[in-house]
RNA sequence: GGUUCGGUAGUUCAGCUGGUUAGAAUACAUGCCUGUCACGCAUGGGGUCGCGGGUUCGAGUCCCGUCCGAACCGCCA
């Protein structure tokens, strides 16, 4: 037997008794007389004592162990003299009879500490080790727990878990797909889903009326915190719900987490907002509503007055940032090499000052009166003491940059809490959105995504200004969740197909199992997938994934570990059929 | 594809407007120490300053290129 406890579970209740222990060396500690060797497993930290007088070869050799060392003790449980209150077993030692060493170490790259020294490119390539440290370690049993509340709740509502093929086809519309060759079909590739999305409509269609799945998923794009090539889902359908079932049910299964994982009772219905809402208030489709600061428009109020920049502009927007009236000429040329950094393309910023004593400086005080200022300040809701932010230009740019700003106003004044949560659903999403360089529409969710029936004549008038039985969950301004009530009737989808400009043909080719499975009797369906890193993050207060995956992909999508994606054999090659073509200018 | 930041001891970092033998902490090794728990004290070893080129009397430091890492934009139905 290597053990007969664990590493965290020995108290004062097992004094005097003789166990056995295994795990890994986390430090030792030599005070010449005695040494001291704390050790540890998944459990936690036990402490080891040897004692010179009483044993000097075997006190010896415990001075001659490494960290990480694996081990291997026998010895009898005692009361400390002096007692560590910050360790669960911290009562009690145990005073070593005998000493084996299971595995010698390497010295570690790294310390293997909750507070590491290690860089993040090492701590990857090393995972093993980081997975050791209990940040990492208590990540994972998170993620463990919440994967099993998920399967809790909805078992309890009659939902079955059925797993779908990872081989899978490839589709055009969407993300760019990982592909599998197929050497048994020569020049045929398997696509690994991008979602289990269709398969799970035909289960609709089979009749399993109530599906989940927690479910790899992969999509080859660019990576980002949030982001890896391959993540989980909790990916759901239903039949015979339209959509407000599904806000019900799955809110419920955000609830549930919330209250068993984190002990916070959202007694409330979730907060709907419209999507146009949200990009006109928030500049987002997925505002974080932990802290208000929304957005006013003043396109009206300030153009026409000689100001050429804001005369010109297709929009005129602001924030009001209480209490920031103060802000030094050094902190507002701060924000505003903030909005005109590349990645949010401001070209200016203005500001209004409404001071304390009431008086109004600004940056445009050459163009606009005291008065007119007031009506804007009076727009935004702004008091003595506060600042006024505003960017202009074309509306959409110009709603997403200040939505930026806000967020990084929102960190600056300490409003985004990480104990906080602020879920919403964001609904009536566009249908459609048109592509300049393709000069087509694309889904804005997917191809099966139902029209709100009163939107469906605008098919034949205005496309884009149907809107879609589609909904977002977000929390604390990250997109958690998003599903759609699927369109289940073939005229409808013929419209839908028409619409992003497929032929009867190509809708076939790609979409012609699905479309035949419609035909022997679709029930009326609807389904919503979270993204469960993101979860599982949100709960841990992360703001990257990568933290809760075990074995995560880098910025280029490499695992430094595995050091993967790797080359194939000329063998491997040729039983594929495939050439490779390093060469760019050959493609 | 683009923007920004970074790459110096095993590790995390400092190193100013270019200047003589490149530092700190920690880790590691050795010695001392009988109640530590980030033990303490002393001593020691450890560097292709990512790589290539350029400017200069002289480059860790400036310039160009390149590789690697991170965050973001594009992309992600």
């Amino acid at each position: 037997m290597y053990r007969t406890h664990t590493c965290g579970e020995l108290t004062m209740k097992n004094v005097g008794q003789q166990v056995t222990l295994a795990g890994w060396i986390q430090r030792i500690r030599n005070l010449g007389g005695m040494t001291f060797i704390d050790l540890r497993d998944r459990y936690g930290i036990t402490q080891l004592v040897f004692n010179m007088e009483k044993n000097s070869q075997l006190c010896e050799e415990a001075r001659a162990l490494g960290r990480e060392y694996v081990i291997q003790v026998i010895g009898t449980v005692a009361e400390r003299e002096n007692k560590n209150p910050r360790l669960a077993t911290g009562d009690i030692e145990i005073l070593v009879e005998t000493l084996k060493i299971i595995n010698p170490s390497a010295i570690p790259p790294f310390t293997i500490e909750d507070e590491t020294d290690g860089g993040e490119e090492l701590r990857m390539k090393y995972r093993y080790l980081d997975l050791r440290r209990n940040p990492l370690k208590n990540n994972l049993l998170l993620r463990h727990r919440m994967a099993q509340e998920v399967r809790r709740y909805l078992d309890g509502q009659q939902f079955i878990e059925i797993e779908t093929p990872v081989l899978m086809k490839s589709t055009p519309e969407g993300a760019r797909d990982f592909v599998v060759p197929s050497r048994m079909n020569p020049g045929q590739f398997y696509a690994l889903p991008q979602s289990p999305q269709t398969l799970k409509q035909i289960l609709m269609v089979a009749g399993y009326d109530r599906y989940f799945q927690i479910v790899k998923c992969f999509r080859d794009e660019d990576l980002r915190a949030d982001r890896q090539p391959e993540f989980t889902q909790i990916d759901c359908e239903m039949s015979f719900v339209d959509r407000d079932d599904i806000l019900v049910t799955f809110e419920g299964l955000i609830k549930h987490l919330f209250k068993t994982i984190k002990g916070i009772d959202f007694t409330e219905p979730f907060q709907r907002m419209s999507y146009a809402d949200a990009m006109a208030y928030f500049g987002s489709d997925k505002p974080d509503i932990r802290f208000d600061m929304k957005i006013v428009e003043l396109t009206s109020k300030a153009k026409g007055k000689g100001f050429g920049i804001f005369d010109q502009a297709e929009y005129i927007g602001g924030i009001n940032a209480t209490g920031c009236a103060d802000y030094s000429r050094k902190e507002i040329d701060a924000l505003t090499e903030f909005v005109k950094r590349p990645q949010i393309g401001a070209s200016g910023m203005v500001y209004v000052k409404y001071q304390s004593d009431g008086s109004i400086k600004s940056s445009i005080d050459k163009f606009y009166t005291a008065d007119e200022l007031r009506i804007w300040l009076e727009a935004a809701g702004a008091k003595p003491g506060d600042l006024l932010l505003i960017l202009s230009g074309a509306r959409e740019k110009t709603l997403k940059a200040l939505g930026n700003l806000r967020l990084e106003m929102g960190d600056r004044l300490g409003l985004r809490k990480q104990d906080i949560y602020a879920p919403l659903w964001v609904i009536d999403f566009p249908l459609l959105e048109w592509d300049e360089e393709m000069q087509r529409y694309f889904a804005m969710h997917h191809p099966f995504t139902a029209p709100v029936d009163e939107d469906i004549p605008l098919f034949n008038t205005d496309p884009s200004k149907i809107r879609a039985k589609a909904y977002d969950m977000v929390i604390n301004g990250v997109e958690v969740g998003g599903g759609s009530v699927r369109i289940h009737q073939k005229d409808l989808q013929a419209k839908m197909f028409e619409a992003l400009g497929f032929t009867r043909e190509e809708a076939e080719y790609q979409f012609g199992f699905l479309m035949n499975a419609f035909q022997y009797g679709a029930p009326p369906h609807a389904g919503i997938a979270f993204g469960f890193d993101r979860l599982v993050s949100l709960f841990a207060g992360l703001e990257s994934i990568r933290d809760v995956i075990a074995f995560p992909k880098n910025n280029a999508g490499r695992d430094l570990m595995l050091d993967s994606p790797s080359y194939l054999t000329e063998a491997q090659l040729n039983e594929l059929r495939i050439k490779v073509v390093t060469d760019e200018k050959n493609c």
